[in-house]
DNA sequence: TTTTATTTGCGAATCATTTGCAAATTTATA
DNA sequence: TATAAATTTGCAAATGATTCGCAAATAAAA
C-alpha cells in the first residue's frame, strides 16, 4: 500500500479547505483561490491531491448540479456521513448536513418498504434552501 | 418559441427510449444501439435531440455517479416526477421511483424542519437494490 | 410549390480531467 | 548525515464528453 507523504502542496490545499470548511468548490477555484495567495500549484497536482484527499475521507467528491466539473467540501472528521443526506441548494450551491433522527425514519422505510440500501455518502437531495427561496420571492415581487 | 420538428432521427431516438422504458444511457450507447440496428445518426445531432427531448420532459437527465457523463431515461408521461424521489442502485444503475405517502412526510420534514424546498425531479438517492444485495451477499459467502 | 424555420452532419473547438515522464521532494535506511 | 527508495510535482500532451459554427438537407407554413 502507498504512504502518503507530508508534501507542502499537500499541506496548502488542505489548509485552503479547512479555511473554507463550508464551502463546495471545483478544482479550478481551489487553484484560482491559491493564486491570489501567491500560491502557485499546478493544475493536475491539485487534481491529485484532490482525488488522494477523497479516497483518504478528509473531502466528499461529487459532481456539480449545474457545471460539468467535480466539487469538493472538507468533511468533519466526527461527522459521520454515513448517517445523513446531504441537502444541496440549487440557488447557492450550499450543502446542509441533514443530521436530525428523522434520517432514520427514512433509511427505514426505504429498506423495509422498497428493499433499498441507502449510500448517504453518495446521495443528494437538490432543492432550495430559505435563503435563497426568500431571494426568489423578493425578485418577484419587485 | 420554437417548434418542435418530426423529424426521422428524432422518432428513432424517441423509438429507441420507448423500447427501453427502464433502461437509464448515455448519449455514447445511444449511438451504439442505433448503429447495430443499422441506423446513423452523427453523435453530436443525438446529443441535441436528447437536451430537447429532457427540455420537453420526455426524458430525465442526470450525470451518472460513476462515470463522467450524463445519462438519460424515459419518463412515463403519466409519472410525475415532481412529487417522488428517484431511487438509483450503484449495482446495476437501476432507477426506482419511490411512489408512495411517505414521500410527503419527506418533503414536509424538509420545509418544516430544515427550511429545505425539495426538487424531486433533480434530486436522487443513492444506494443498493435487493437484487444488488442478494448478489453482494452471495459473493461473499462463496 | 415556394418560402421560412428548424434540424442535420461534419469537423473543429471547448472544457474538465488524466497521463507519461523526467526532475524534485520526502521518507527510509545505513 | 549521506544515500537509496518511494512518492509527488510540473509540464505538455492526450483523452473523453459535450458543444459549436456553418452549409446543406428536411419539415412546416404559406
Amino acid at each position: 500500500m502507498k504512504k502518503i507523504y507530508t508534501t507542502k502542496t499537500r499541506n496548502l490545499i488542505i489548509d485552503f479547505f479547512t479555511e473554507n470548511k463550508d464551502k463546495r468548490v471545483s478544482a479550478a477555484t481551489v487553484f484560482e483561490q491559491l493564486q491570489k495567495k501567491q500560491v502557485q500549484i499546478n493544475l493536475a497536482t491539485i487534481y491529485r491531491n484532490l482525488d488522494r484527499l477523497t479516497e483518504e475521507g478528509v473531502l466528499i467528491k461529487n459532481k456539480s448540479v449545474q457545471d460539468d466539473c467535480s466539487l469538493y467540501q472538507y468533511v468533519e472528521p466526527h461527522k459521520n456521513c454515513h448517517e445523513h443526506l446531504h441537502l444541496q441548494c440549487k440557488g447557492c450551491g450550499k450543502v446542509m448536513h441533514m443530521e436530525c433522527d428523522f434520517m432514520k425514519e427514512i433509511a427505514g422505510h426505504l429498506r423495509e418498504e422498497h428493499g433499498f440500501l441507502l449510500d448517504c455518502k453518495a446521495s443528494a437531495l437538490i432543492g432550495i434552501c430559505n435563503t435563497c427561496r426568500d431571494k426568489e420571492c423578493m425578485s418577484k415581487n419587485k
